[in-house]
DNA sequence: ATGACGGTAGCATACCGA
């Protein structure tokens, strides 16, 4: 079973891109984050004709998650249980993959950082930690089941120094301040693994690349994707990579695709 | 500290992003 997630910054501006990867690597689950869509203007024929069946949380113009399948999609969960959300960033679904059912979360966290017009705006930052503690109650539920689950999507949060090129830069950021980093972590010491440090602990493993200047070409990025494993799915872990090709091809988005096996 | 660059809404420019 492999399965991936791609933060596409807007499907219908990623169609080609999109349909290209999927051709190319053939997932049987694809996660995907900032669809920047709802239904209507949702590519539901292209993405049919690719073979794959999908389920929205759309939203028009920000955010937006999906669930892709060659499978079946059981919707479980619109936005977190319990958490009024005006935003669209919480799918989850069980996915019959050849007989096997699987649980899974797309996954948009909030950004956090103030807008630039009124840098002392904390509240993004406010609703940031209060989104994290509702995802991570939804967690416990879903670990409870021990069901094969696996929550994957744009964290946006940076784990470790090594997972920036420039820690020293990011420590007031929102994407990497002590907050969210403990919200994360907390996450794995409750029973999470995170699919690319668990078989990569060292390993340069950037998701994300700014597009302005040349942060793709001098690797400047960050690594704020993830994709965590309840120990079901650990369990059957075979690989877990970034595969950088989507982030190189023309009009990309500015985060690429992470994919990972399991048995 | 700022802005590089890109997407969307909607038609000029503001907002969002990481």
């Amino acid at each position: 079973m492999k399965i991936a997630t791609y933060n596409v910054n807007s499907v219908n501006a990623r169609l080609e891109n999109l349909l290209a990867w999927l051709k190319a690597e053939e997932p049987d689950i694809a996660l995907l984050q900032e669809i920047k869509s709802e239904h209507n203007a949702f590519p539901m024929f292209e993405l049919m004709s690719a073979g794959y069946e999908a389920k929205i949380l759309g939203q028009k113009s920000y955010n937006g998650v999906a669930v892709l399948s060659r499978g079946k999609i059981t919707v479980t969960a619109e936005g977190l249980p319990d958490f009024e959300d005006e935003q669209a960033r919480y799918l989850e679904a069980e996915i019959d993959v050849g007989g096997a059912i699987w649980r899974v979360a797309s996954i948009y966290a909030p950004n956090g950082n103030p807008p630039y017009n009124d840098p002392d705006d904390d509240s993004r930052y406010a609703y940031k930690l209060r989104w994290f503690a509702a995802l991570r109650r939804r967690a416990a539920e879903l670990l409870a089941s021990r069901q094969p689950t696996i929550l994957g999507g744009d964290f946006n949060v940076i784990l470790r120094d090594d997972d920036v090129y420039n820690p020293d830069d990011f420590r007031r950021n929102a994407l990497f301040r002590p907050e969210v980093r403990a919200a994360l972590t907390a996450l794995q010491h409750e029973g999470w693994y995170d699919a690319f440090r668990t078989l990569h602990p060292l390993k340069n493993g950037y998701t994300y690349w700014d597009y302005a200047g040349a942060a793709l070409h001098n690797d400047l990025g960050m690594r704020i994707d993830y994709l965590f494993c309840s120990p079901a799915a650990v369990d059957r872990l075979v690989s877990c990579d970034v595969n950088k090709t989507p982030r190189l091809a023309i009009k990309p988005s500015d985060h690429t695709v992470l994919q990972a096996v399991l048995s």
